[in-house]
DNA sequence: TAAAAGATGATAAAAGTTATCCTTCAATAA
DNA sequence: TTATTGAAGGATAACTTTTATCATCTTTTA
């Protein structure tokens, strides 16, 4: 079981070119053993019970290389500082994930159709918010 | 032309119960003013300019008025810390505007038809990132 | 197995945000 | 219009989250 666990996480890191290291291991198995969507200071308490001497810093660069690989995926492309709305219509947001940039675009121009007001676990709908991650005409060329 | 805008925001603050400021005023014109998702920081250094004597607290003081009030939306429910997506499989998020639990809903259970792949401007679409702002259950009953 | 490249840990520093506290201003009622 | 009172502003400390630095240790690979 071990052992099986051990191999595909040396494949994973083959595959995508990074090293084998242990606290990677554990960081990547404890991640991917969580629910929901936890922040680094929860991966890093859940971490430290089985490697007590591993580093935030260690957590940290661990998850933006995890991220960078494709091996898991950032939740929002908005983390950083508060932004707020000055468009007050009804609209979303294309998303360069390259360069970053965002760019406002209508519900009409997106083409999106909303369903139902009623989701499952009854939770009611009040309004979408989109982001349309891709790739900007400028970063497509380069 | 001034005493129209003065006229205006006095209204919008009364509509929403919130005192009439110089400092809230110029604020509130410089956001508007401004184009796309401007940080904290950003809006400090256009309103320094009208008023240099502002403090950065009062900026971050009345954005969250502004934001709370409902004068202006907060872009995206996550700002806080990183997070990141253990569930590979294709799917987006409700969010309780009330209590900000996040749960996660499968593309087909949501119901959402992505039409096009090329945007305005040439945009590119990759995928679509959809968070679905509502109340649970249990803040509907509250 | 040794050298080179890369990773870790400790910690300082930066960035973003909030809290504190005193001063000043705006709303309201006389 | 002015006095009163509660709210708002300004300066700054503190806190939170994240990144940078650098010496040490571990993987990789030749």
């Amino acid at each position: 079981m071990q052992q099986t666990t051990t191999t595909s996480f040396r494949k994973l890191c083959a595959e995508h070119g990074i090293a084998v290291t242990h606290q990677r291991q554990v960081l990547y198995e404890v991640m991917h053993g969580m629910e929901g969507h936890p922040s680094p200071e929860e991966v890093y308490a859940k971490v430290k019970k089985k490697v007590p001497a591993i580093s935030l810093a260690t957590v940290y660069k661990n998850i933006h290389l995890f991220v960078e690989s494709g091996i898991f995926r950032k939740m929002s492309m908005h983390h950083g500082s508060v932004r707020v709305e000055m468009n007050s219509e009804a609209h979303h947001h294309m998303v360069c994930s390259r360069c970053k940039a965002i760019t406002d675009i209508g519900e009409e121009e997106l083409g999106l159709a909303p369903s139902r007001n009623k989701l499952p676990g009854g939770f009611l709908v009040e309004r979408y918010s989109v982001d349309v991650i891709g790739l900007c005409e400028k970063c497509q060329q380069a």
